[in-house]
DNA sequence: GCCAACGTTGGC
DNA sequence: GCCAACGTTGGC
């Protein structure tokens, strides 16, 4: 089993919206690595970390969980859709995505900010400079050290 | 709002 | 297949 971090930007799609909705298929991704971990690497039952990106408080704010194989995404055949690809048909997709069910809400957010300072989390390509990949491998210590770090009451 | 980093596009 | 121009991401 593997574990990721999943970047949404809480203004088109926050934790709090995915809690609403339970669980969520993760449209839009237009990205061929991105999209290849989906595709390739990704299993059910991996976990991820939600991660709000863009707007601060920029952060890991909750948890979710893969519950789908990949299957291709409709927005990319739908004209009225800011995802789509005129380049995507029914018989080539490109584009594909894996459904991802809500587990929660962290009560602490383990900001940005934050985890540069923790010394296990410093080979995460999300700290690298000009990370731009929406999906991203992480491993099981980076997993469980923001975990830890969302329960600590010296969060914040 | 700026801009560095990176991915994509398209002319050659 | 190279690479300059362009567009996007996303932290600051």
């Amino acid at each position: 089993m593997r574990y990721w971090i999943m970047k949404s930007e809480p203004k088109s799609y926050s934790i709090d919206d995915f809690a609403k909705e339970g669980f969520s298929p993760w449209e839009g991704v237009r990205n061929y690595q991105a999209r290849n971990f989906m595709m390739q690497d990704m299993e059910i039952g991996d976990l991820i970390i939600f991660y709000h990106s863009n707007t601060p408080p920029l952060g890991a704010a909750g948890l979710g969980k893969i519950i789908s194989k990949p299957y291709p995404d409709d927005t990319a055949l739908d004209p009225e859709s800011i995802y789509y690809d005129k380049r995507a048909s029914v018989e080539r997709p490109i584009w594909y995505h894996v459904d991802v069910q809500f587990l929660e809400k962290f009560p602490h957010f383990v900001l940005l900010k934050q985890m540069r300072e923790i010394p296990e989390l410093q080979d995460m390509m999300l700290l690298r400079k000009g990370s731009r990949l929406s999906i991203q491998p992480i491993t099981k210590t980076h997993f469980t050290t923001i975990c830890t770090q969302a329960r600590s009451t010296t969060s914040f």
